[in-house]
DNA sequence: CCTATAGCCTGACGGC
DNA sequence: TGCCGTCAGGCTATAG
């Protein structure tokens, strides 16, 4: 699930159970999952401190260690967070679980081993690093620095949504959406959108985002007006009922409404 | 630059 | 019911 409004709820969620606590034991079983740190050093960082603040990036979750570098995670497909107490609630796929001294216990879940775990200085220098590009969300984009982006970029829109290194925080269900609601094709050519079409997505990535986020990204509660929420084979376009289309684009399926997203001539 | 493909992982689902 | 292929809210390496 974790795409930006995902991963924003779990930072939340973090500051919510997480801060302050000290913190005891640590279980790693995430073999290839760690980046740029081992076990060893990873477990004696951690241990005996505690956290202290959260930032986001894109899709990326940092925790700051008292000490000073930060805990970084990042969801891959299937990672998610859950702080809970009773020792025999531990979830199933836990990678990475941390036990708190006041008897609580924060773990990291993955069902498949795509997510990362890593140690960084600064989130900041980290970002530089992995060459990702401005958050989607915050601090936000001028429209002006945002057609300035887009200008003669190759390619479809929805593949430079995707591209952290554009744009961090998108993936491929919030940029059907995003598409959607700006009722663009999702094979529209970055080059071929006019200035009025170059606002409407501008307005729409800060739209969907806004009110993701509001929802804590639980699909449960999303507006039904969205595209997403019938985002499924034999699905019905929210606005005028039309069966949604998909297709593969830059490697992943797209869905859309044939009739409400018109490809450009 | 950009696209397409395979691979990394694991579970759910549909078809037979 | 069981087996098997396919697919998935991510990303990287590789080749063209």
């Amino acid at each position: 699930m974790p795409e930006l409004p995902d991963v924003e709820t779990w930072r939340r969620y973090v500051d919510a159970t997480s801060l302050h606590h000290r913190i005891g034991r640590i279980d790693i079983d995430a073999p290839r999952m760690l980046q740029g740190v081992s076990r060893q050093t990873l477990r004696a960082r951690l241990q005996g401190d505690a956290f202290e603040s959260t930032t986001r990036h894109g899709k990326h979750l940092f925790l700051r260690l008292e000490s000073g570098p930060w805990l970084m995670l990042h969801f891959g497909m299937t990672g998610r967070l859950n702080y809970f107490k009773d020792p025999d609630g531990v979830p199933s796929h836990t990678r990475l679980l941390i036990h708190f001294d006041n008897g609580f216990h924060l773990a990291c879940v993955w069902r498949r081993r795509l997510g990362r775990i890593g140690l960084v200085d600064d989130p900041a220098s980290f970002v530089r690093e992995e060459r990702l590009g401005p958050d989607a969300y915050e601090p936000g984009i001028e429209l002006a620095e945002f057609k300035a982006m887009l200008h003669g970029r190759r390619g479809s829109v929805k593949s430079a949504l995707m591209n952290q290194r554009f744009l961090a925080g998108i993936g491929n269900i919030y940029s059907d959406e995003i598409l959607f609601q700006a009722r663009l094709h999702p094979r529209s050519r970055c080059q071929r959108l006019d200035s009025q079409e170059l606002a409407v997505l501008h307005r729409a990535i800060g739209h969907v985002l806004r009110i993701a986020i509001e929802r804590q990204a639980d699909p449960e509660r999303l507006p039904q007006s969205w595209l997403l929420v019938n985002r499924r084979e034999r699905g019905e376009c929210p606005r005028c009922g039309a069966p949604l289309a998909h297709m593969a684009i830059a490697g992943r399926t797209a869905y859309y409404c044939p009739d409400c997203q018109r490809e450009q001539q």
